[in-house]
RNA sequence: GUGAGCGUAGCUCAGUCGGUAGAGCACAGGAUUGUGGUUCCUGUGGUCGCGGGUUCGAUCCCCGUCGCUCACCCCA
């Protein structure tokens, strides 16, 4: 038996790097005044092709899809946002003039593993509706930064844009259409399917010819109307006032169909194919889509995996105290002492399968605890134990019923040297 | 979904021009009786991914399959 493709097992090695960037994001999330929000794994699929959009390659081929016992269609979220939205409709959260929610957990999505890619993956994520005012792009931006900055994952781009609105939108499609059958023959193969389908996929298609072909082609934000060129001035202006650096990229490209306006990527050129550590942007027509009243919102997410991957490595924290026993007795008299010392917030570990002392202070060595305490028969007798400093090598004997304490203040007291 | 490369001990890998495999690390035990880490010795551990074919004989060659990796695609 093996795990499906694509989803992998998280080893306690590796949750300790987890726990950090999600004891990270609360933090952050946290002084910026969101909320969590645990919405379900999986939802009517309708939810999804109404928000994501029915044409997107996620939607058409990337979900997980399964037909419950009395007929309905669900599916697993292949992202986070529509789950929220659903649930800020249906619990009335719109009474309140600003929402801020966070949430974190594991989206689905079926297409080929590779680097920074898997089919069972996680995003962290945020959404704030209630308002229009571009001065929430500019904090959630904001936050991001911070984010990233606390976990100290450095070498990322933001990348910002604006991809207009439906009232500018049609109108430089239109352009950009005309524009690229002017020079059909000089894109590939992709992107002369992409013309009809996706036209703006065109401008970031990576194959050089295109890029050389387009390099004039007209740009969103040449053709702005006036409200959502206001906007994007304003976003760009609170992003310096803020110290968030920003690369301008007209060409990007938002893969849901819900954005509008403000979209931004933060990416990387660690992480091979896959650029893009987090992304997001505005959508101000969502929760009509979705059947709720008119809210302006804007979110993003970032992928776990493809941060895990910039963070540097996290160790776990090794035990604080290694109890070596030697004999039943010892083991009898010294259970209550490692529960005592266990409340007390220290972090005991021992040998179960017994062992002569050489063999159980291998384990404690290997353990990485920094203290050992030693109870054999001759401790026992006189009700003491030795409390041996692993780095240091000195060893000292403390009474049994003060052993709790002279743990506690050893572990507050500055490291010896070994 | 398409393409390429790769699957040998828990991990990292070597190897056999076809005669059923080895190292390092890890793990276990030992080097005078109750003191770990370094060193030395010994030991456990592999249906050579799985299935089929060719062959006297396959881990090695061929086909299929599963998995991993990378790229395309797409996206966080």
């Amino acid at each position: 038996m093996q795990a499906v493709r694509g989803l992998k097992d998280v080893l306690p090695d590796e949750s300790a790097k987890w726990q950090r960037l999600e004891a990270v994001c609360r933090d952050v999330f946290g002084r910026y005044g969101f909320g969590e929000i645990r919405t379900p794994i999986f939802e009517v699929t309708g939810l999804f092709a109404r928000g994501i959009g029915e044409a997107t390659d996620i939607v058409e081929k990337e979900m997980y899809t399964f037909v419950d016992r009395n007929g309905q269609s669900l599916s697993l979220r292949p992202e986070g946002t529509a789950g929220v939205i659903r649930a800020y409709i249906q619990n009335q959260l719109q009474r309140e003039a600003l929402t801020r929610l966070c949430y974190a957990g594991p989206m689905f999505r079926h297409e080929r593993p590779q680097a920074g890619r898997q089919r069972q993956f996680h995003q962290i994520g945020a959404e704030v509706l209630g308002s229009a005012s571009p001065s929430v792009d500019v904090e959630l931006i904001t936050l991001m930064a911070d984010l990233f900055r606390e976990l100290e994952v450095t070498g990322l781009t933001l990348e910002l844009n604006s991809i207009g609105c439906p009232d500018c939108r049609p109108a430089y499609g239109e352009a950009l259409v005309a524009f690229l059958d002017g020079v059909l023959d000089a894109l590939c193969e992709n992107c002369q399917r992409r013309r009809h389908g996706n036209p703006l996929r065109v401008l970031d298609c990576k194959v050089p010819a295109c890029g050389e072909a387009t390099r004039l082609a007209p740009v969103i934000t040449g053709c702005l109307c006036a409200a959502c060129a206001d906007h994007y001035r304003a976003v760009k202006d609170g992003l310096a006032a803020a110290g968030v650096a920003y690369r301008e990229n007209p060409r990007m490209v938002r893969g849901l169909d819900y954005y509008g306006r403000t979209a931004f990527e933060w990416t990387t050129t660690a992480l091979g194919a896959q650029n893009t550590v987090a992304a997001g942007g505005r959508y101000d027509r969502l929760t009509e889509q979705l059947g709720g009243q008119p809210r302006p919102g804007i979110g993003f997410a970032l992928g776990v995996e493809r941060v895990l991957l910039l963070m540097r490595d996290v160790v776990a924290p090794a035990p604080d105290l290694f109890v070596v026993m030697l004999g039943d007795a010892a083991e009898a008299r010294m259970l209550p002492i490692l529960r005592a010392a266990r409340q007390a917030g220290v972090r005991v570990d021992r040998a179960f399968d017994g062992g002569g002392l050489k063999a159980q202070l291998k384990r404690a060595n290997k353990s990485g605890a920094r203290w050992c305490a030693i109870v054999g028969e001759e401790e026992l007798a006189r009700g003491v134990c030795q409390i041996k400093d692993m780095a240091g090598h000195s060893q000292r004997e403390v009474a049994l019923e003060h052993m709790v304490d002279a743990v506690r203040a050893a572990l507050s007291a500055p490291r010896t040297e070994g």
